[in-house]
DNA sequence: ACCGTTCGTGGGAGCGTTTGCGCAGCTAGC
DNA sequence: GCTAGCTGCGCAAACGCTCCCACGAACGGT
């Protein structure tokens, strides 16, 4: 492949300076330098003042690669995620990351290709050879392949994929599902008969959740649920499931609110009104959603809930204890409805 | 801080597999385990072999702390991104973790805290602290104030930053400012006397750059540019902006996607149409764009494109070059103008 | 036959840190 | 006055790998 010849002469770059050079330059030892670094005991005032101008000085910053080779532990958290800007994703990326660096680990990322039915295993892979102390799948694509671990690196994931065993995947509290439902109560309070469902792809855990959200509110009140229609998220698919709807449908449940906006794209070309017609209820609140020609009723969600959640667990594991704690946990996410002006009482016909 | 007595026992983990115990049962020596990983030559094919074998039975992994302590490099690309779900800085994350690891590199991200002005600083520190091999600032945000940086590892910033070398400022190419021009002209060329414009925050070198474009664009047809509004990128500042927007005003250029929906949402408010009284052009072509009641025309970005450039960049920064190509460079990222609906000639009155 | 060069392999010295252990000096208890 | 414990500090051995060097075998050109 490439020339392994020429030793592609680097260039000059000096080494950095190390704990030796900080030790050399403050009349100390070595190892009261790492004694210093580490805020160890045992160090006196005057030691440490000097270690630390001497440090300064040269502008020492610890070698990570020399720590971690000793100690085996790496300071680092993969994350597996969709390599997607989709709201949701990366409004949880996002917050995990914040979460874990205020714990003192730093965050990689291995983006999954949307194609590739292997790529959440090749990120795990590509995660593993670079060396982290734990991983964490953001969105687990059930592809029907048992994933591939290593026993000696935790893992952890929002929602269930094969191979992760079930304690290890963060529970989205009751709230996923239950938010799901909740959403479709609001439409059968409003009056109407039944809600449709466009919902997400189904080998997503989310979309599955969501949609077994809505099919309990209907079974709860004796309701046979209407047939699902299933999209990809994006408005297009919103747009091309609303096209299928029947007449009768007076309310649908969209499971993200790109599809909800795609949905009622679909239904004003249809000269049905949103909610005069039809009532349409999304799930994210994604930003733009109060400031749609019909400001949309949706489902917020709890990223940062979800992330400490994730986190949480994930320390557990490090430190040899269960993934969960007990079911006191009432730090669980917090979806809530939120209901604006894209849901009504269907039309008195 | 914590009781640092007790050792904390985290047990009985083994230490993973290395080169040593390959070798051992290969039955070759360590060094040759090392040539047969790193593909070097000077290896027969027998020897090559028997190794891959003995790591593969033995669940062999390289460890990159140590391979990292000698070589002094990482495979490490750190980036210093907005804490945000935003659609744009959002995609060129992930465009950009892609590129870097289909080169071999992996990507640890550091986000910016919205609020806090040394957010940049703070993660430039922090990265630095994990180890990279180079840095890049995915959407800098102009504090004022100088950053502080490693001479060692290199830097390559989407957007100018004080302290960063301008050629290490990744070209938005022709197009960013072009395009903000294009957008202009489109509705200018529909007849629009003059067009007002609902920025972004003026920190942010994206909106700088966007209103250039539009300011330039008047100024070509020696057009006084009307007086801008500043948003911050949420649809709730362009409902703001919108609605101080003069009653004289029939065009509106938003820098993003989420302000001109909130634009056009308080336009709806003020009884005044889209396009038929005020036309609106977007920024980014978010996923809904398309979907909307009135389907936005917009900008649809290149992040692929920029990402390339970026990492290009730094890569031959890493190599020792000079960081950008000489003007040959055709690779420049490509963004062009979506007309869709929400832009027509003005009114006749 | 001799000397160079290419090939295949191994020995051994670090890389910069943590960890284990040792050693002084001091305080305190009996 | 001896032991025991705490404090403050340093030496030396890893950690798993890469890199420099050496060494023998095979091979061709003189």
């Amino acid at each position: 492949m490439n020339d392994p010849s020429p030793p592609t002469e680097a260039g000059s770059r000096r080494r950095p300076p190390g704990m030796t050079d900080v030790a050399r330059l403050a009349g100390v030892s070595q190892k009261t330098v790492s004694r210093v670094v580490n805020n160890e005991r045992y160090v006196s005032a005057e030691a440490r003042e000097k270690v630390l101008r001497a440090a300064r000085e040269l502008g020492f910053r610890p070698n990570t690669a020399a720590r971690a080779l000793i100690t085996g532990r790496f300071g680092r958290i993969g994350v597996v995620s969709l390599g997607t800007a989709l709201y949701g994703p990366a409004s949880l990326l996002v917050a995990f990351e914040r979460a874990t660096r205020a714990a003192g680990f730093s965050v990689i990322v291995a983006n999954t290709a949307a194609g590739e039915p292997d790529s959440i295993q090749s990120g795990i892979d590509w995660l593993l050879e670079q060396g982290v102390d734990g991983i964490v799948i953001s969105e687990p694509i059930d592809e029907g392949q048992r994933l591939r671990l290593d026993p000696a690196v935790p893992v952890i994931s929002f929602g269930s994929a094969l191979g992760v065993p079930p304690e290890r995947v963060v529970p989205s509290g009751a709230s996923a599902a239950a938010v799901g439902r909740a959403a479709t109560e609001h439409l059968l309070d409003l009056g109407h008969r039944r809600v449709w469902h466009i919902a997400g792809p189904q080998r997503w855990w989310a979309a599955r959740e969501r949609r077994e959200g809505w099919r309990e509110a209907h079974l709860d009140r004796d309701l046979e649920p209407p047939p699902h229609f299933e999209g990809d998220w994006s408005p297009a698919s919103g747009h091309k499931a609303a096209a299928l709807l029947p007449a009768e449908a007076t309310a649908v449940f969209c499971a993200n609110d790109d599809m909800a906006i795609g949905c009622i794209r679909a239904l004003a070309e249809a000269g049905r009104r949103v909610p005069g017609d039809v009532s349409v209820v999304g799930f994210d609140d994604i930003p733009v959603a109060a400031y749609l020609t019909v400001p949309l009723t949706t489902v917020r969600q709890d990223f940062e809930g979800s992330a400490a959640l994730a986190l949480d667990a994930l320390m557990r594991l490090l430190g040899g204890e269960a993934p969960l704690p007990g079911p006191e946990d009432d730090a669980e996410p917090r979806r809530r409805l939120v209901v604006r002006s894209s849901t009504a009482p269907p039309p008195t016909r």
